[in-house]
DNA sequence: CTGTTAGCGCATTCAT
DNA sequence: ATGAATGCGCTAACAG
C-alpha cells in the first residue's frame, strides 16, 4: 500500500525506479549514472552508485536492449548441447571473451527433434533485440536475409545465405585416402557419415575421386554406412572385415565411426595397423588415447568456433568478410595406419 | 515514407504490427492467435497464421519476457564455456528438452578472468525477465536470495544460499584411496588440485581420512601440487617417481592429472600397474581410452546438469527440493591399478 | 545539471 | 469477436 518510503522491496529484483526512489532523483538520471553518461553532479551521482551498491541493482538486460540498439552480446544459435557444438562453443567463448563481448548460447524448444526450421524461429525470437549478431551451428535449412549480422558453421545446405565457416572436408577425405595409398593399400574401404549431411557427403566425395585419381576402381561393396556412430560402425565393419576379400584399410568418415572399426577388428583378432589400418576424421579427444592411437584429420572445432566469432566482429564493425571460408584439415598421423600387408 | 500498404519489410525482422498490418487486424488479434488465446474467429485465426507463416514472425525473447511473468526459458550461467560447464551444459540440455524448455546459457563480460560476483552480475542481468529460474555453475560468491528460483552446481562456498548439488567428492577420494590400500599398497601419493576449489579440498581431506584409518602415517611429502592440470601433473610426478623412495601408487585429484602421472611413468619406464598403480577422479571421455585405460572415480558430469535442471522444474512447480544433493561418485576400475609390487 | 516526455515490441485488461 | 488504451524497465531526445 505505502510504497512511498520503502527503501528496498527485498522481494524481488531491484529496479531502476527502486533506486530513483531510494536515491531520490528521477529515473533517467540514474539511467545517465550507471551507464557512465556526463551531466551528472558528482554528489549525486555518488549517493546513486551507493544506492545502487546497496540494493545490488543491475540493468536488466532485456528492458535495456528493447531501448538500445546494440547489446555488446554475441548469440550462438544452436539444436541442442552435444559433443559437436559445445567444442565450438569453447572456442567461441575464448575469443569473445577476449573482445569483450558477452555469449549467449541458446537451444529453442524442439530444436533437439526433427522440428525443421529451428534456426530461423530462434533467430527471430532472439535478433533484433538481444543479440548484435549471431552465429548458427549447422543449420540445415537456408536462413534467409536478416536483420542482424549472422555466421552459419557447417552448414548443410548450399552457398545463398549468410556467411558460412567449416573445414575442408573435401581436401580432408582426399587427404585420408592418399595417406592410405602412399601406404601401398589398394583395397580401401569407406565407413561413410550420416547422407543427410553435406559434409559426410563430402568425405566420400574426396573418397571417391582420390581412388580414381590413382587408378583404382570404385567398388560400391566396400562402402559401408556408419551414421558416424561408433555402435553402427562396429557392427557394419564386424561384416565387412569378416569377409574373405576384407579390405586393407578403411577410411572412416569420422573418429567415432573408426573407433567402431577398430573395435571390431580387435574382436576379429585383426592387428591394427599390421593387418588392417584405420584412419577417421575430426581429432576428437579419444582418438590420440585409443589404442593404437588414431590416425586422422584434424577438424579445428575450437579454431572453427574462436573464428566464427571474429568474422562475426567483423560484420559488427562493417567490415566485408569472405562469404565462405574454409579452414585446413590437417593429417595426424599417430599409430592406426601402416604399410599394407605384404609390402 | 508511405507505410501504408507495406506488406512486409523485408530489410530487418518482423514485428507484430508488421503482422497486424499484412493481415488487416489489430495487434491484439494477431497476440491472441499466436499464443492460442480464445477469442478469435477461425477465419481470423488462419488468415493471421498464413501472414505469420509468409513473414517468418516468431514473438520476441525479449518484448514478451519483459511483459509476461514466465518465459519457459532456463538460464545455466557459467564463467566460460569450457570442458566441466560444457559438460553440465550437455546433461542440462537433454533434461530441458525433454520437458518442454528452452535453455540460454550465459557468460557473462569479465566472468572468465578474476572478476569477483560474476554470478550475480549476471544472475541480476537476466532475472526477473528473461529466464524464470537460473543454474549456477561453480559460484565463487554466495548468492543471495533472488526474485527467481536458483540452483547452484558445485559451489565454492559453504551453505546459506540456494539449493546446491554436486558429487560426493570426499567419500569419492575416501574409496579411491581404499580401493589402493586394499591392493596391498602403503606409499601411497596425492596429486592435489586447485587449492582454491572446494572438491579439491575434499578430496585431499578424503585421501587423509582414508589413510588415517587405515593407520598409515600422512607424509607431507607424498603431496603434490598438480593444479588439475595434465602437463602440471606430469611434471611434478616425474619429480616424484623420480626418488629413491617412490611411492607404489597416485591417487590423483581428477582424470587430467592421472594422465598426466601415466605420461610421467611412461617417460621413465615404469610399467603400469605393475610398478606403479594410478587412480583418477571424474572419468571424462579420455579416461576409457588411455593405455592402460584409467582406474577412477565417476563423477555423473550430465546426470549433474539434468538433476540440477530437474530441480529447478520443482522449485518453479512450487514444490520443496533437498538444500543439498549429493551424487555419488562411483568407482571405475579398469588398467591403471593393480597389486602392490610385492605381493 | 536535472526532470519530463516518448517509445522500443509485446501482452493484457477493458471497452466496444 | 475485436480494438483502444496501458504498462513492463529502460534509454534517447528534449525541456526546464
Amino acid at each position: 500500500m505505502s510504497a512511498i518510503d520503502a527503501p528496498a522491496p527485498s522481494p524481488g529484483r531491484a529496479t531502476i525506479s527502486d533506486v530513483a526512489r531510494a536515491a531520490g532523483v528521477s529515473v533517467p538520471t540514474v539511467s545517465k549514472v550507471v551507464n557512465g553518461r556526463y551531466g551528472v553532479a558528482p554528489a549525486t551521482s555518488k549517493r546513486v552508485m551507493e544506492v545502487v551498491e546497496a540494493l545490488g541493482y543491475e540493468t536488466s538486460l532485456v528492458a535495456s536492449s528493447l531501448r538500445r540498439q546494440s547489446t555488446n552480446v554475441i548469440g550462438i544459435l544452436v539444436a541442442e548441447f552435444e559433443s559437436f557444438s559445445v567444442e565450438l562453443l569453447k572456442g567461441a567463448s575464448s575469443a569473445a571473451a577476449k573482445a569483450g563481448y558477452e555469449l549467449l548460447a541458446y537451444s529453442g524448444r524442439g530444436a533437439g527433434n526433427g522440428q525443421v526450421g529451428w534456426e530461423r524461429r530462434s533467430l527471430s525470437r532472439l535478433a533484433g533485440t538481444l543479440i548484435d549478431g549471431a552465429i548458427i551451428v549447422t543449420p540445415t535449412v537456408l536462413i534467409p536475409t536478416t536483420s542482424i549480422p549472422v555466421i552459419a558453421i557447417d552448414p548443410h545446405t548450399g552457398n545463398g545465405g549468410p556467411s558460412t565457416i567449416d573445414s575442408d572436408n573435401f581436401g580432408g577425405a582426399r587427404a585420408a585416402t592418399q595417406h592410405l595409398i602412399d601406404l601401398g593399400h589398394r583395397r580401401i574401404a569407406h565407413m561413410r557419415g550420416r547422407s543427410d549431411l553435406a559434409s559426410a557427403q563430402l568425405r566420400e566425395d574426396g573418397y571417391r575421386e582420390s581412388l580414381g585419381e590413382a587408378g583404382i576402381p570404385f567398388d560400391q561393396a566396400l562402402v559401408l554406412d556408419g551414421g558416424y556412430q561408433t555402435a553402427q560402425s562396429a557392427q557394419a565393419a564386424e561384416d565387412l572385415l569378416s569377409r574373405a576379400d576384407r579390405p586393407t584399410a578403411v577410411f572412416a568418415a569420422n573418429d567415432m565411426s573408426a573407433l567402431g572399426v577398430l573395435q571390431a577388428a580387435r574382436e576379429l583378432g585383426l592387428r591394427v595397423p599390421e593387418d588392417l589400418s584405420v584412419i577417421g576424421f575430426d581429432d576428437i579427444p579419444e582418438a590420440s588415447t585409443s589404442t593404437p592411437p588414431l590416425t586422422t584429420l584434424a577438424q579445428p572445432l575450437q579454431d572453427i568456433g574462436a573464428q566464427a566469432l571474429q568474422m562475426l566482429l567483423e560484420l559488427l564493425a562493417g567490415h566485408e568478410v569472405p562469404s565462405r571460408v574454409r579452414l585446413p584439415a590437417e593429417l595426424i598421423v599417430r599409430g592406426s595406419t601402416g604399410p599394407a600387408p605384404g609390402r
